[in-house]
DNA sequence: ACTGATAATAACATATTGTTAATATCTTGT
DNA sequence: ACAAGATATTAACAATATGTTATTATCAGT
């Protein structure tokens, strides 16, 4: 019978086989279709930031951008300090989506990933491109399901077209995790990561839930209700939205002046986004 | 300029370090203070199983059950094989809560937990104790809030007592996490991963979702409301419980008998959970 | 039959949401 | 200065959903 420090001091992690540990990080974005104004025939087209790989595996491809966990910090701490060093950008939110160990998914070896999504406000830097990563660029992103109950992920910019191809896998696993048909030249699992993600941010955006990262600190009620419809792809009313939103929100007094119509009211988040419910604590 | 089967060939995953993987998994359940009905004086206790550690660290110590990732399978196949070993148990929802990676958060050096959450029917099998864990066994288990802000989490069964007092730690990243100020003797940071998978759950079953879990295939309306009362610690008048579950269950025509009192109608979950909404996709 | 116990739902008040339409206020062009 | 164009904001009413209380239903046991 040994004690525990004796135990401790004989003990080597070595024995076991390991894997690698990584992190992957979905950053979104919204960007206005034309300049100016919100809505009617300017709305707005999601975004996300993705890599040219500079070395191999998929060497050339895009990935999302990501990379080893070191010691002596956490997954969050890792998947920040990736982002930074691979596009300049330091994002503020941080929302876990799911870890990915499927054997196989990375020709490497054994590594497994832990993705993130994060969300930029439009007027923040978007300067990308650093270190390893050879290129970074943000491309409009959509998702949407074919008769066939398959998934059609679409990422385009100027100069590229990436069309993949999901199923969803039936699990008993909480969480929709997809499987990869065709991943349109997207390198490793990416193009099953970026779509647990952009279902995952719906779900919680649906009830303003990380809304606000989309924008500055002072926005309309207008933007704010682009975001959601972007997001989700949805049509949402005015006067229900502003309804549902008004306990999130508070006026700033302030006005978005100079846009050719009525100015619109600045509002912020509110601090304590509480829910009521009824008088008593028995519903 | 080397080719990518040429890369892969010479590349050595061993020239990084790597930490160990594992799983923890927080098993809920719920029991009757009373045998026979539900209600009034009988009302539903949540208990959480924990393995005593049979071996270093933390011998003696009651713990999650859980273990180490190893080749070839995924982080929730892990999770399933780690319960059925310890516990004889094999659950058949695995909920993901959590990455824990905090440096220093097992004494035997780098090691990464992922933390699941898992629910067992009360009709389930519950024997217990297995392989390297000396013993397991259900824990009553209570989280309160304190007045100073505090936490404390209280596993309580006919010998035992655990008190482990959290605070709640400020972070960007989505969730909720927990530093631990009293483990009450769990082993490692496990009293954190059980607040937050309590947190988590709670969260889940208030639009019930995973809450047909804890109850057999067939049940009655007041045990499913029993459920939600039990996990969520809060009172649900009858009339308004039955009106929001009505779209997510089914009559089975069945009758659960011999009670003394008007017998109940037996439910069970219906296939689909679709919300309606309006009737045109715009709202 | 009567009692005790819980199930199930009716009935009404109140609150929320869906929907349509009206009004407000800016910039720009004349 | 005034009209036109554009979007913001809210009023008003209908339709649903929820909170709340009370009533009725149906069993087992006496």
């Amino acid at each position: 019978m040994t004690s525990e420090s004796e135990f401790l001091k004989t003990y080597n992690v070595n024995e076991y086989e390991r894997p690698s540990v990584t992190s992957d990080i979905v950053i979104f974005k919204i960007r206005r279709q034309s300049k100016g104004s919100y809505r009617k025939n300017a709305e707005g087209i999601l975004t996300l930031l993705l890599i040219r790989r500079g070395g191999h595996p998929f060497k050339g491809c895009w990935a999302l951008p990501g990379g080893f966990l070191e010691p002596n910090e956490t997954i969050e701490e890792c998947a920040l300090r990736e982002v930074t060093e691979e596009t300049g950008i330091t994002p503020n939110v941080l929302m876990p989506v799911a870890v990915f160990s499927a054997p196989g998914r990375d020709p490497r070896g054994w590594i497994i990933s832990n993705a993130f999504t994060s969300i930029l406000s439009e007027n923040s830097v978007t300067a990308v491109g650093r270190s390893d990563a050879a290129e970074a660029d943000w491309f409009d992103i959509q998702l949407e399901e074919t008769k066939s109950g398959k998934l059609l992920l679409s990422l385009s910019n100027e100069n590229e077209n990436i069309s993949a191809v999901l199923r969803e896998k039936e699990n008993r696993f909480g969480l929709p995790k997809f499987e990869i048909e065709n991943s349109g030249g997207l390198a490793f699992d990416h193009a099953a990561i970026i779509a647990t993600s952009l279902r995952a941010l719906q779900a919680r955006i649906k009830n303003f839930e990380y809304i606000f990262d989309f924008l500055p600190e002072k926005f309309t009620l207008t933007a704010l209700q682009e975001v959601q419809e972007t997001v989700m792809n949805i049509e949402v009313l005015p006067a229900n939205f502003r309804r549902k939103i008004a306990d999130y929100v508070e006026d700033t007094g302030e006005y978005s002046l100079g846009s050719g119509h009525r100015p619109a009211k600045l509002f912020r988040k509110k601090a304590q986004t509480k829910a009521s419910g009824s008088k008593n604590e028995i519903i």
